[in-house]
DNA sequence: CTAAACTTTCAGAAAATACTGAAATTACGA
DNA sequence: TCGTAATTTCAGTATTTTCTGAAAGTTTAG
């Protein structure tokens, strides 16, 4: 696996940028590698293209495998285990999304609730439990968005991304045409 | 400032939570204090109720201005600066998603749109190359998404989030009855 | 202008995180 | 089952990030 100098900068970017989207380097590099790889790599194949230990590598797979980032491809008479990027970049994307939903929302997230739920009438100041709430709330709604969102297919998910803050207005417009429908919470401002 | 135990455990919680978020334990300890206070606060009082040195709260203070997270309130007659939240709960969250775009997102998107303009007809693997295109156009996608999201009032953004996917339920059929809209591209997997 | 009150800076220390490489373990073909 | 090829683990080391506290800088009342 002969690295390409354009190619080996932008390998090299994902790994600088990596630690920002909560992975280490040696992760982002690996990823990045197996992204724009056409063929399943070996893990000495790894090691040897970013110049980095195996037992690096090793940890770093495990840590992909746990994202579900990358998948194993066994070859039949071949003791080797080749990897490869699990599914498409849009796919790839949609699954470090949701990793860090669950990692940076959800313990919060049940941080306060059961600290609402639990302190009744506290000596907790009351502009705390209000700031709390609001906190909650908004991660609440987050989270039920976003789970809805994953729900989607990708190709309309795309389309609604297209449409940006025109949906705001086709849906203001809906509502002005059919009063009765669950949309009308629309435009209450 | 004298913190219950309660407030206390939600405010060491917001700085184990910090690096998640992309900010340093002291960063997200400070700003769960200020959000929770009902009062702005001096820095002797900051690095008071949280145990940590002077140089760390001004630090940490410069890096949450940065962030636009907080602002400065001076008492006429009183040499200290008082420091509280630049907003509510829901500007706050706005703001650290923007700063964390401009971070995470588009240095990548910089590096990649000039890699695929100057690289014509290159050396590097064809794969590569239509994979960096799918990325670059899967962050372009998400930017412009982003800024309309951005300019949206809370109030709509909010309904929006509430109907989550049921929005494209609306669009759809929306787009039955009204074909020639720019909606069209709903529907067409 | 001076001095006290307050803030910022930054070199060095401490803490947290990542990486290496050799040893232990596992998996496979014969 | 055996031997070997491959993978995983982890103690020790290196690197990066964060924090402290004293010194330098700034602001303001008098």
């Amino acid at each position: 696996m002969k690295l390409t100098t354009e190619l080996e900068n932008m390998i090299l970017h994902f790994g600088e940028m990596a630690s920002r989207w909560g992975f280490n380097r040696s992760v982002g590099q690996m990823l990045a590698l197996l992204v724009f790889s056409d063929e399943p790599l070996s893990a000495d194949d790894i090691a040897t293209s970013l110049s980095i230990s195996r037992g690096n590598v090793s940890m770093a797979l495990k840590e992909l495998h746990s994202w579900r980032l990358i998948r194993t491809h066994r070859e039949p008479g071949d003791r080797k285990d080749y990897f490869l990027a699990n599914g498409t970049i849009w796919e790839l994307a949609q699954q470090v999304l949701a990793e860090r939903k669950k990692r940076e929302v959800d313990p919060t997230l049940s941080m306060l609730r059961s600290q609402l739920m639990t302190s009744e009438q506290d000596d907790m100041p009351g502009h705390a439990r209000q700031q709390m709430q609001e906190i909650h709330d908004l991660l609440e709604l987050f989270n039920h968005w976003f789970d809805d969102m994953q729900h989607m297919k990708p190709e309309h998910l795309k389309a609604l991304m297209r449409l940006g803050s025109g949906v705001g207005k086709v849906l203001e417009m809906t509502d002005r045409l059919r009063p009765k429908t669950k949309m009308k919470a629309i435009g209450n401002d």
